[in-house]
DNA sequence: ATATGTCTCTGGTATATACTAAGATAATTT
DNA sequence: AAATTATCTTAGTATATACCAGAGACATAT
């Protein structure tokens, strides 16, 4: 029993028509969060193409952010995006725990670390100064979301490697010391996520995903967390308000 | 004469290593913006790999946005990122010139249209309103950076395509209409970029770019610009304020 | 001087093949 | 029944090969 071949329109390449084949798979909702996408071998198959072409067409997909890759298990249909909204300092945890999200947080590395001349002119102190450096990820409903590295003035928070740091440092940091975030300043990008990174979010391959970065100023406008965020790109949105700042001349 | 080879560690897959090498050629400013990056063919020879192999190596590269493709004319470094302020409504094109950066737009589409039910919702009109749409390509330093698809509710601004159209919107708006940009809603995310948008864009490969989306409400609260733009993804970053919105509990 | 054609270089598409290593599963042994 | 082993499937890496089409250089014919 053979099975009905696709069709292929000429002109276009093939790999693009299987790109927009997948593509409605999975924006018809025919293929939900999570699910497989066909194999490789079964792209090749139906189409009548190489593995080869097969893995191109699905390899472009993933890169596009619509699936993820598990390693020798096979493709499967990234989940929905989330909103963070940027233009206010609540903390993403704090966010989540609103909507409903279920946030796993799990720490990666913790210590303490001295300013290099960056860290040093992003917090306003002195090169050399003690820092704390936590490296955690974040996983939503147990699918990696993003890895935060942050940075926080050793002075200002005695003791704070003993509190549990699976929870929001923001609000942490307002119960326990009684500092609480007033302003940030915030920088979104997009960039190549490394390697090193890509093991931590489960990527098997080298993509784009969006950097966020943000250095948190308390009721008097002095810095005190510095924190850089290393998103999959296809699983959030930022969205911000902004207001008129120039006058009209 | 032979070459000077490559050595390999072996481990690592070599084309990983092969992109470790074309990164630090670019990142080390050896090969400076717009310069031409090694071949396909070069890169072959130069590291005893295939042609496919050197490819992928410099396909990853340009998915990463550390370089672009101009078809067969060869790989080149792509230029240095500008910061774009999302904060304020101050528009891109105004904020372009400020920063002496050398901006060109060119109009893609103009013309009128009615409103569908996402746009009637964004700009609060009804259904089946009459808007302006125009198309634009934004290119910096004759390097295309980003499409806007700009959507102005037509009864208030009448004969609005008889003006120049090759400048910053808002502007030209508050100029001739005496309608000025009051406060912005904005979305920013990650997503992949179409086969139409690709070729707007100079970009022969389907890789991730940066959506803005953007509502402009003018000085009583009343939305009257609702603009999308695709950036290429590695050539911008933006940057925000946070301001403490929630109430301590 | 201006076309015209050719030749080469370039990336773009596509295939066939081969081997590796990690999961999943079925078959076998204990 | 439990543990082990072998097999199958899967993606990951890598090569060699082929043809296409656009762009540029260069020589030739008008």
């Amino acid at each position: 029993m053979t099975k009905e071949k696709q069709k292929l329109q000429n002109g276009t390449p093939r790999f693009q028509q299987i790109i927009e084949y997948i593509r409605q798979k999975i924006r018809s909702g025919e293929l939900s969060d999570h699910a497989a996408l066909p194999t490789e071998k079964a792209i090749g198959e139906l189409f009548d193409v190489s593995r080869m072409t097969a893995r191109r067409a699905l390899m472009a997909v993933e890169t596009e952010g619509l699936a993820y890759s598990r390693g020798r298990k096979g493709r499967f249909v990234s989940p929905k995006r989330l909103t963070y909204d940027i233009g206010s300092v609540v903390s993403f945890s704090a966010a989540a725990k609103a909507a409903r999200v279920g946030l796993t947080i799990r720490l990666i590395e913790s210590g303490i670390i001295r300013a290099d001349s960056d860290l040093a002119v992003a917090l306003s102190v002195e090169e050399g100064a003690y820092l704390y450096k936590f490296i955690r990820l974040f996983l939503v409903d147990d699918h990696p979301a993003f890895i935060e590295v942050e940075y926080l003035i050793a002075d200002l928070f005695p003791g704070l490697l003993e509190h549990d740091l699976l929870q929001s440092t923001v609000m942490l940091i307002d119960r326990h010391y009684n500092i609480s975030a007033h302003t940030g300043e915030i920088m979104v990008r997009m960039r190549s996520i490394q390697a090193d990174e890509a093991k931590l979010l489960g990527l098997t391959t080298y993509q784009a995903g969006i950097e966020l970065e943000q250095i948190t100023y308390d009721q008097d406008g002095r810095p005190y967390c510095y924190d850089r965020q290393i998103w999959r790109g296809e699983l959030v949105e930022f969205s911000a308000l902004a207001v008129m700042r120039d006058a009209k001349k």
